[in-house]
DNA sequence: AATGCGTGGAG
DNA sequence: TCTCCAAGCAT
């Protein structure tokens, strides 16, 4: 392949073909760009949408997410996923402001903060400084290894090194700011729209003269990732404590694990614990054993099994940790000011199937 | 190095 | 319903 062809080619293609109008781009702010990043690590773009208005909205800059408490920081990530994407988010800023509000300027030194990998340093580097590196995400691995028919399984560690190099050394060494750029958004579009996981359009896709793996007919078998392990199935009971006026106890969960510092339902993990009657309710109560939910994660396929209880008018509130009464998910939230809540998705929905509706929605 | 971490879209 | 996996990172 002719030095820089590639790259000229996507940086062609990129500008009249690409995306334009996505709201992270047409700026080089770094925040919206990190921001951006991280919102879209396994996320897709349609689901990131409407979460990066939202946050930008309530967090505009820098400073603004640096003095949030970290509860309402999850709380505008609820329902996104992988919440330590969050937590890390919130301490990057806080280390940023805290260093005095400046952004590293390079891949290097941005890969050292929280939650930036090499791919996202790469992405913002070249996207907000023009720095003359290669990201290297889900599109960028699918693209480059049909590009030039790379053999090595992406499931493993040596073989994404390989194609790392590669792909640096796909990048024009002369190229300015603005190309750099586009050659990145462009490695983003074109595997997005063109060069997709299954039926690939090829005959539209402007490398297809020097793609080896279409060369060589190999597109549908590239790239090689080894399958991975199969999901665990797990039963959780949910401990539902309502209280007369409707509302659901809540806890917030253990720092690590699944659903992290997130609201939700104390857990039990045998029905036996679930079925004897909890403190500060009623001895001799038939709980209301709701239809289960099945949740699947990457790695577990989760069946939640809601358990209701009946709260004693004049029990304290149960202990173990800090947590809340929720009445409704509503926004006007009577007295207080409402403050959003960080809730795992299926908990979300099911609240929102079994709290009384809320005033006015 | 291998594993854990969410959710939803697409086929 | 099932599999795969999306602008990956941390440990």
């Amino acid at each position: 392949m002719e030095p820089a062809a590639f790259f000229d080619t996507l940086v062609a293609w990129q500008r009249r073909h690409g995306r334009h109008h996505l709201p992270w781009q047409g700026t080089r702010d770094p925040y919206r760009v990190w921001l951006s990043e991280i919102m879209l690590q396994q996320t897709q773009v349609a689901t990131v949408l409407p979460y990066y208005q939202r946050f930008l909205q309530r967090f505009p800059h820098l400073s603004a997410l640096a003095q949030a408490e970290t509860d309402e920081v999850l709380a505008h990530w609820s329902g996104l996923g992988y919440y330590s994407r969050a937590r890390h988010l919130h301490a990057c800023a806080r280390r940023l402001v805290q260093q005095g509000g400046y952004w590293p300027g390079t891949a290097a030194e941005l890969q050292r903060l929280p939650g930036i990998g090499a791919s996202t340093a790469a992405a913002i580097a070249a996207f907000c400084f023009g720095e003359r590196v290669s990201i290297l995400d889900g599109n960028a691995q699918r693209l480059l290894a049909r590009l030039l028919a790379f053999e090595g399984d992406l499931a493993h560690a040596p073989a994404k090194r390989v194609l790392w190099q590669r792909a640096q050394a796909l990048l024009d060494p002369q190229a300015s700011a603005d190309r750099m750029a586009a050659y990145t958004q462009g490695l983003m579009d074109l595997g997005a729209q063109i060069c997709t996981r299954s039926r690939p359009r090829c005959p539209e896709c402007p490398a297809a003269a020097l793609c080896q793996g279409l060369a060589q007919q190999r597109v549908a078998e590239l790239p090689q990732k080894s399958r991975r392990s199969p999901r665990r199935q797990e039963d959780w009971w949910l401990l539902l404590l309502r209280r007369a006026d409707g509302a659901i106890w809540l806890q917030q969960r253990p720092p690590r694990g699944i659903w992290a510092g997130l609201y939700a339902p104390p857990v039990l993990h045998t029905e036996q614990a679930a079925l004897q009657a909890p403190p500060g309710v009623c001895v001799g109560q038939t709980p209301i054993l709701h239809p289960v939910i099945r949740h699947s994660l990457t790695h577990r396929e989760l069946r939640l099994h809601p358990v209701q209880w009946q709260w004693a008018a004049d029990a304290p509130d149960p202990a173990a940790g800090p947590g809340r009464w929720v009445h409704t998910l509503g926004k006007p939230q009577q007295h207080p000011a409402h403050q959003p809540i960080a809730l795992p998705a299926p908990i979300r929905v099911w609240l929102l199937e079994n709290l009384p509706p809320a005033p006015g929605a």
